[in-house]
RNA sequence: GGCCUGGUAGUUCAGCUGGUUAGAACGCCGCCCUGUCACGGCGGAGGUCGUGGGUUCGAGUCCCAUCCAGGUCGCCA
């Protein structure tokens, strides 16, 4: 049986111990216990820190027998008084104090951990996450938590100090079949029907507007069915906010104010406002991503006028296809890019949907081109001179039509720039991208498709291409990128009954499908609203960032893994028949 | 769904072109130790080499399949 609390009570937080000479009282978990003989010393932590507990020969027998027999993890509290240690240790917050016990009570043993509970573990992620309960003992986690609580806290104390009301949204919605995939919850009380879990609590913020609550904020859990990845949990949270009476300066000017908050709140950092902002267009041109990463160049340099007449058919061809010929320059990258890991990257770009790389690596006096027996005299100088490459440089070019070069640059950028180590760390780019394309061709389905959501507001314009030049036509809509991360999203929303109307209309909606998936929403506009728009600030990613961890499961408690399972509790999980039953579901299809 | 990487004591890893009894460090257990804090010393236990099949006189190692995890493309209005 283990011992119980009886007449003991808290003073300190392990950390927190001070005061020589005082009589104290603390709890955690046993760190490390040194027994040296006649001389005990256990590492107590908590969440605050680490102190140390001394026993020696003065130490009544029976409590030095119970410390001797404290393992790691098991659970104490502890009484004694607060002394200067004799040798000092540097490392630690209370290092220069240790507490010799009086009183000790061994709350919890605990068996021997799958894994040490250290601070730089370097233990298998999948084990870690079957006992996250362990890992989560672990300090760089707790801090992890910890911020991440704290940016929570001051987006509620800067949006409620700007007049924000906090309004909880359904958890249980209505299905709208566009965007991601749903996950469905079955109805039991109407057999075959299904609610879904909310992607974001979009329609309800915007029927918050109509109803009047003029500013409206929501720590809100979204779920998207989606394939994970280091930046993507299938169920994660925004900071989701949406204002009336606003045009898209308002709402940014309103961003802009909480992020500089929220880094000077919880990190002590001054981000400078207003923040900077490119078009999409830009963005693409430059560095081939609607997120980009500005911590570095390499930006993307178009060679089409170059090459248009140069010997190499590939780069010509492209070109009279009405592609383009574009390229970026990686400086100091020969040495890195030997011809074996070009082929590697050339593979790379292929699993992208590029037909293949060319490439001028430039060792020595000769630069190496891939196509140089192509070329005519002076067309490998023109190139390298318009490339801005010199020795020690390699140039990645690509051929093809323009958003397809763009983006597979964009993505070769990124990988390059990783490859060679070149992204600064602890930098804060912001960058706002505006201006999005309203509609995108659906080269599967042959038609218009809202790249944002069918809501958005077009730019004013704009309007009156809607019928003629879908394409011309751009969107009040701007994503907040950070380092690279697409951190938010937002837009002014359409609040004209006609103008939605015709929104859908473009995007070859009929008005039975209108009316099925978003009726009451198109309805509750002709009640009359105030112009509005808003944004959803992704906690998780923000909070990944801030704590400069590479995956959102490093500052998530109970993350999913990539096929969307979860570890420690193995969920999802099969229900037995009787529920099925209930729900009137009949497994058809199972996964062996 | 595609592609890439990985899976060997509790943990992190080593294990060469196939060849005796599969190793190290840390952790764990026992004994010793009065100023440790990565304590130290001595001793010990601990392995179906992810799983299944195949090739071979012989497989941790080679081949096939499969499972799990990570990354990524598709996907994510």
């Amino acid at each position: 049986m283990a011992d119980n609390m009886k007449g003991l009570k808290r003073t300190h937080y392990c950390g927190e111990v001070e005061g020589i000479g005082s009589e104290v009282t603390v709890g955690g978990y046993v760190q490390k216990a040194r027994d040296l003989g006649n001389l005990i010393f256990i590492d107590l932590k908590d969440r605050t820190g680490i102190v140390q507990l001394a026993f020696d020969d003065s130490t009544d027998r029976e409590i030095f027998e119970k410390a001797s027999s404290c393992r790691s993890e098991f659970v104490l509290m502890a009484k004694g008084t607060v002394r200067e240690r004799e040798s000092k240790n540097a490392e630690i917050k209370t290092g220069n104090i240790e507490i010799f016990v009086t009183d000790l009570r061994i709350l919890a043993k605990a068996q021997t951990p799958p894994f040490e509970i250290v601070d730089n573990s370097n233990t298998n992620e999948e084990l870690r996450l079957k006992y996250r309960y362990l890992d989560l003992r672990r300090k760089p986690l707790q801090q992890n938590i910890i911020m991440r609580s704290k940016i929570a806290k001051t987006a509620r104390d800067y949006f409620y100090e700007n007049g924000f009301i906090e309004i909880e949204t359904p958890m249980m919605i209505k299905s709208t079949p566009e965007g991601a995939r749903d996950y469905l919850v079955p109805s039991r009380v109407h057999p075959g029907s299904f609610y879904a879990l909310p992607q974001s609590p979009q329609i309800y913020k915007q029927l918050l507007m109509i109803a009047g609550y003029d500013r409206y904020i929501q720590l809100a859990r979204c779920f998207r069915d989606e394939d994970l990845r280091a930046d993507r949990q299938p169920e994660f949270t925004q900071i989701d906010l949406e204002m009336s009476f606003v045009d898209t300066e308002d709402i940014m000017q309103m961003a802009e104010g909480f992020v500089r908050r929220l880094f000077k709140d919880v990190l002590e950092k001054d981000i400078p406002t207003p923040l900077p902002r490119m078009t999409y267009i830009e963005a693409m041109e430059r560095y081939g991503s609607d997120k980009p990463d500005t911590r570095f160049g390499m930006e993307i340099t178009d060679l089409t006028e170059t090459v248009k007449n140069c010997g190499f058919g590939v780069f010509t061809s492209a070109i009279e296809n009405g592609g383009t010929v574009r390229c970026i320059t990686a400086k100091n990258s020969a040495g890195t890019f030997t011809r074996k890991e070009i082929d590697k990257l050339t593979e790379y770009v292929k699993g992208i949907g590029v037909k293949g790389l060319a490439y001028i690596r430039w060792v020595d006096d000769a630069p190496n081109c891939s196509f140089g027996k192509f070329l005519g005299e002076g067309e490998l100088e023109a190139i390298l001179a318009k490339a801005g490459a010199e020795k020690g440089d390699v140039v990645f070019i690509i051929a093809d039509k323009k958003n397809t070069v763009l983006s597979s640059l964009g993505a070769l950028r990124l990988k390059t720039a990783k490859q060679l180590d070149i992204i600064p760390e602890g930098m804060f780019n912001f960058l706002w991208i505006t201006e999005f394309p309203f509609f995108e061709w659906n080269e599967e389905t042959q038609h218009w498709d809202a790249m944002h959501h069918p809501f958005t507001m077009p730019m004013d314009e704009c309007l009156q291409y809607l019928d003629t030049a879908p394409e011309k036509v751009f969107a009040k809509a701007y994503d907040l990128v950070l380092n690279g991360t697409e951190l938010s999203s937002g837009s002014i929303r359409i609040t004209d009954y006609e103008l939605q109307q015709k929104m859908f209309e473009s995007l070859g909606l009929t008005d039975e499908e209108i009316q099925a998936k978003f009726g009451f929403l198109v309805d509750a506009y002709k009640y009359g609203a105030a112009p509005h728009g808003g944004m959803g600030i992704g906690l998780d990613r923000l909070a990944m960032i801030m704590c400069g961890a590479d995956s959102l499961r490093d500052v998530t408690a109970f993350p999913k893994v990539q096929n969307a399972s979860e570890l420690m509790s193995d969920c999802p999980a099969k229900v037995d028949d009787e529920s099925l039953d209930i729900l009137g579901i009949k497994v058809v299809k199972t996964e062996e």
